[in-house]
DNA sequence: AGTACCACCTGACGGC
DNA sequence: TGCCGTCAGGTGGTAC
């Protein structure tokens, strides 16, 4: 489920393969994944160009074309970028492929079909047309604390809110939590200063981690609630049983003994 | 500004 | 073996 660190692995992945690459054909396997731009005009843009930069905003990828604008990819829950060397070679599920001059290609998946592809002339001016909130990776602990200022509803909503803070989703916010000591469904008008610092702290520690770690589920510390997210499992940290509930309608998990 | 609920979508999985 | 219901979950829309 693409969060924040998934995506910032695509985009190591994009930049190490598709920077300065001359753009052969687009082509566009399934349209109806594309969001206000048309595949004649993707290709109009792209086609004869190349990408010079990658940005991240939360959980959108922009690819940079030089100059002109950016192609822009949102992974839904189950897409992802693939590249591959021969026609061949084409996975399952592209949505979009680059084809490069001289081989080389740059697919983007979408397995369930809920992402989107979309163009931006300026991928800044995309991110607040969106109202994305700060990028959660980037947000220093001022900035935090702003993000939970005059804010009510639980903690794990608001970490979720794309508008408030950009880039984290169900897991990931359930791990931040179990990590900082608080409860999903904590309100977040309960949590003094002391709190809120240290939610900033594992905020960050966890998405480092898990980028560090390629983003793989299986790749992640014994210590951490994600491997151990299902019914019945024993909290990695005290042995208790973990609990799982719907908070902000979504499956969480936690512990109550670790977590207040 | 919140929450609740539905819809989108399709693969994985469990029950029978 | 295979059918079917349910779940997964990021987002977006609507209603309250």
């Amino acid at each position: 489920m693409p969060e924040l660190p998934d995506v910032k692995v695509f985009e190591q992945h994009a930049s190490a393969r598709s920077l300065d690459r001359n753009v052969a054909h687009v082509h566009v396997r399934d349209q109806t994944l594309l969001r206000g731009v048309t595949r004649q005009k993707l290709a109009s843009q792209l086609v004869g160009s190349s990408f010079d930069e990658t940005q991240r905003h939360g959980k959108f990828l922009a690819l940079k074309s030089n100059g002109n604008g950016a192609l822009i990819f949102h992974f839904g829950m189950t897409g992802e970028l693939r590249s591959f060397d021969s026609s061949s070679d084409e996975p399952e599920h592209a949505a979009v492929i680059i084809e490069f001059n001289g081989d080389g290609y740059l697919a983007y998946l979408s397995k369930r079909r809920l992402g989107q592809g979309r163009w931006a002339a300026c991928f800044d001016d995309f991110a607040e047309d969106e109202n994305l909130g700060p990028d959660a990776l980037a947000v220093d602990l001022d900035g935090f604390r702003d993000v939970l200022d005059d804010r009510r509803g639980s903690i794990k909503s608001l970490l979720m809110n794309q508008s408030a803070l950009a880039g984290i989703g169900s897991v990931y916010s359930d791990e931040i939590l179990f990590h900082a000591g608080v409860r999903p469904d904590r309100d977040v008008a309960s949590l003094g200063n002391s709190d809120r610092r240290d939610l900033h702290r594992p905020l960050r520690h966890v998405l480092t981690t898990a980028i560090d770690r390629g983003a793989q589920p299986d790749r992640m510390p014994e210590s951490w609630l994600l491997p151990s997210r299902q019914e019945g499992a024993s909290c990695p940290r005290c042995e208790g049983r973990l609990t799982s509930a719907t908070i902000a309608g979504r499956t969480s998990y936690f512990c109550e003994s670790c977590q207040t």
